[in-house]
DNA sequence: TTGTGTGTTAATAGAGCTATTAAATAACGG
DNA sequence: CCGTTATTTAATAGCTCTATTAACACACAA
């Protein structure tokens, strides 16, 4: 079991092309041809290390999906209001998000052509996301007796902060090409729709 | 030039079973051999009426991208009050969406996968947008002034509702998943999402 | 040095896909 | 009915992709 620099050199450089490759392409449009040509490797060597396409994508897409679903810890409702604690989520996961903008269209695209492939994963994600709808909904119930918001249950108000943090990423190319922005200048957007969303989240549930 | 209906059938035929497979797996994931296998024809049949699947493909694409960029007319603007002008976009919106629910996941996944076919489909809607941008700019900028909303540029408007309104769609197998609903049970969802997203939406700009 | 395991490559089988072609069949006008 | 045109099929060329296999290279231990 020596694993020594070079060999696991390339197994990681696989990957890493794999990744690059299955995020911005999707598994259809990826061929291990291609890895292989990006890696500057034998094509036969992808199936050496990972043996099927199929496997070199899960193991990818696993990982990778956990890392947008822990985005949404129940951390964040460790703060003292109720807007703070919002603001917590949309913030840090918007974070998340940011470092991996290309991984929502990934599993939004084989969620679509392969739904039937992740039933487990989305099961595990099933029960990670009803313990902090349970407690944003109990944060919510307080609220909502007191009047400060208004009625609204917690489902709904995940699923609009999810819309607004990652629908601008799926739309990217569309948004580039109606604005004429520079990736740059994509970046910086996304900076500002930070303070936008915080303030249609917020503006959008609390009483005037 | 005469067109029979036998033909003119099949070639229909072809037309929509593309169009169902386009819409649920993609360009990438769909074959012109299962294309005729559905129809129940030969597969060079469905070369013959449209010759390459790229051109089916644009065909399809081109007549579909328009129903969702006319979705976002200037007529909603009409009405008397801004409320009444926004409420009016997201609702004619939304309408378009749930009338055409996979059209969104389609154009993703095409402008992602292959951005540059579209430059010319993108630039027309380029066109189209600063219309609607314009116009409603003017409106927002007077009841900025006026102090009845907060300062928010129609551009990070109009993505706020595109956001809420499509983004379910394209998640839609995530919230299956999470959350078991029967398609029925997504349907009355979706339907009770119209108030919600309204009440976002103006909640997130007015001022209290 | 020899043998063993790991990494790597070339070659290729086998499958599926797109697109074309030539031939068969149906439809239709005169 | 005949000739012409439109529709449909079978066959196949040509390509690309996945996966396997056998051979080669190299390091390193005995």
């Amino acid at each position: 079991m020596k694993e020594a620099e070079s060999n696991m050199n390339t197994e990681q450089q696989i990957m890493e092309v794999a990744e690059e490759l299955f995020l911005s392409k999707g598994f259809a449009m990826t061929t291990t041809t291609e890895i292989a040509r990006r890696v500057g490797c034998n094509q036969a060597l992808v199936h050496y290390y990972f043996r099927t396409k199929d496997n070199l994508f899960e193991k990818l897409f696993e990982k990778k999906f956990t890392i947008l679903t822990s985005a949404i810890s129940s951390d964040s409702l460790k703060n003292s209001g109720l807007k703070e604690k919002i603001e917590a989520i949309i913030v840090t996961h918007l974070d998340v998000i940011i470092a991996n903008p290309k991984l929502p269209f990934l599993i939004i695209n084989e969620l679509t052509t392969n739904p039937a492939r992740f039933e487990n994963i989305v099961s595990k994600l099933r029960e990670q996301s009803l313990i902090i709808l349970e407690n944003l909904e109990k944060e919510l119930e307080i609220e909502i007796k007191k009047g400060t918001i208004r009625n609204i249950s917690a489902f709904d108000l995940l699923l609009n902060i999810l819309s607004l943090n990652i629908f601008m990423f799926l739309a990217k190319p569309l948004l580039l090409g109606v604005r004429n922005l520079t990736p740059k200048e994509f970046d910086y957007f996304v900076q500002k729709r930070r303070q936008e969303i915080t303030q249609t989240i917020w503006g959008g549930i609390s009483i005037k």
